[in-house]
DNA sequence: CATAAGAATAAGGCTATCCTAAACAATATA
DNA sequence: TATATTGTTTAGGATAGCCTTATTCTTATG
């Protein structure tokens, strides 16, 4: 019995539950790398296991049992991103997919102490908060970078694309990790293009990754 | 596909050409808790892959394929032990469970930052030893506490039944615990019961039990 | 050596999860 | 409003694992 397949889904309908609710059919398909069809018929599936709510051609949405589930994974996946980067030395853009299965071997007494190992900490090395134990769901906090005008100024507060190691060698690259002070230079009217000072140095980057990365505005 | 349920199947054989080679269905059946049946068709299965020779009729034995993912199980599994044991505080009764999970769910790159940051042990917390990366078997050390006479003294260095937490707990109320100092004061010889010392304190242990813990006669 | 007991496999079935192709619903567009 | 497009569900089928019951091997014993 692959208990590991209902968590998958679960973890992203409840991320996807962020920017979209219900979430779609075709967005957990496409998430999961899975066909539209297997979707429905888990969503059947995780309906009479009253995890979600689900009504055909309606979309989904997680249950209060379905959510504690959600942040209980979400914040066993995070805790071992924090011991991956910590204490194994592992970078940021190689934590999340042995997070990501690690936290299905994680019990409830491992979760608790490797929780007090930490400190209890309040983001992941993304920047992203890590649900307490008491299972309320933390907020994202900050807006898109993208979203900055010229002449203002920001402090990273984390990126959205965990999982793209490509993605975070490059804002690596760029000096733009969670905490780095960023500054809008220039915004290109034609497609959002900035240009941004990091560390005392100008970087240019495109709208669409900009959008990926929240910023505190200051 | 469950690759997990693989990898419990090689580790049962791989623990079991310990004592029986080949190694029957019926035992393998045992320890999954799992019907013979279901063994036979899995060794067909294990046997395609390559990961053991099989005969019908006469049981099974690891190829040097299956040996090897063996002995990287078996090392990720007691790497995890000391982990748990030693940073989060987890007792060694309760360690076997979470690194039986944790041991599927540990990528190459995890496993080696992992036996860097512990200092790559040599024993895990039941005094079993642990595999090195370059996956030699290691010989598992002592004779059993039940063969040595009254008389006879001895430095305990493992115990055989690492995933039975009621026995682990009643050893430890008797002090032993890998590296303690045992001298055996009597045995019976109606049915070998022992009346040992240990912690300057004396104590008795069944013949079954004894026969369960490895000593290193001094 | 014949046979009974025990061990292993074969046969037939079940569930979870996935897939593709076909049917159907919702929506966007003309 | 009719129609084309897109999204979703159904139908039908596959595979991995597991089970129970029946059959076939092997081995121990008289
Ligand atoms: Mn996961
Ligand atoms: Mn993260
Ligand atoms: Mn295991
Ligand atoms: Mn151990």
């Amino acid at each position: 019995m692959s208990e590991r397949t209902v968590e998958e889904y679960l973890e992203s309908i409840g991320a996807l539950e962020e920017r979209e609710s219900p979430v779609s059919t075709s967005s957990i398909a496409q998430v999961l790398e899975v066909s539209p069809a297997s979707v429905s018929e888990m969503l059947r599936r995780l309906l009479r296991k009253g995890l979600v709510e689900y009504h055909p051609y309606g979309g989904a949405a997680l249950t209060e049992k379905g959510r504690r589930r959600f942040l209980e994974l979400t914040r066993r996946h995070r805790l071992w991103e924090v011991f991956l980067n910590r204490y194994l030395g592992i970078g940021w853009e190689d934590v999340y997919q042995p997070a990501c299965s690690l936290e299905h071997a994680t019990s409830d007494l491992v979760a608790e102490k490797l929780g007090k190992f930490l400190d209890n900490p309040d983001v992941c090395p993304h920047g992203s908060p890590i649900p307490k134990s008491n299972l309320k769901r933390p907020k994202v906090p900050g807006i898109p970078l993208a979203d900055l005008e010229a002449g203002q100024a920001g402090k990273m507060v984390c990126v959205v694309s965990e999982s793209n190691s490509k993605f975070l060698r490059y804002l690596t690259s760029l000096g733009l990790i969670p905490g780095a002070k960023v500054k809008v230079l220039e915004k290109a009217s034609f497609d959002g293009t900035l240009t941004i000072e990091v560390n005392n140095s100008t970087k240019a980057i495109g709208r669409e990754a900009a959008s990926l990365i929240m910023v505190e505005p200051v």
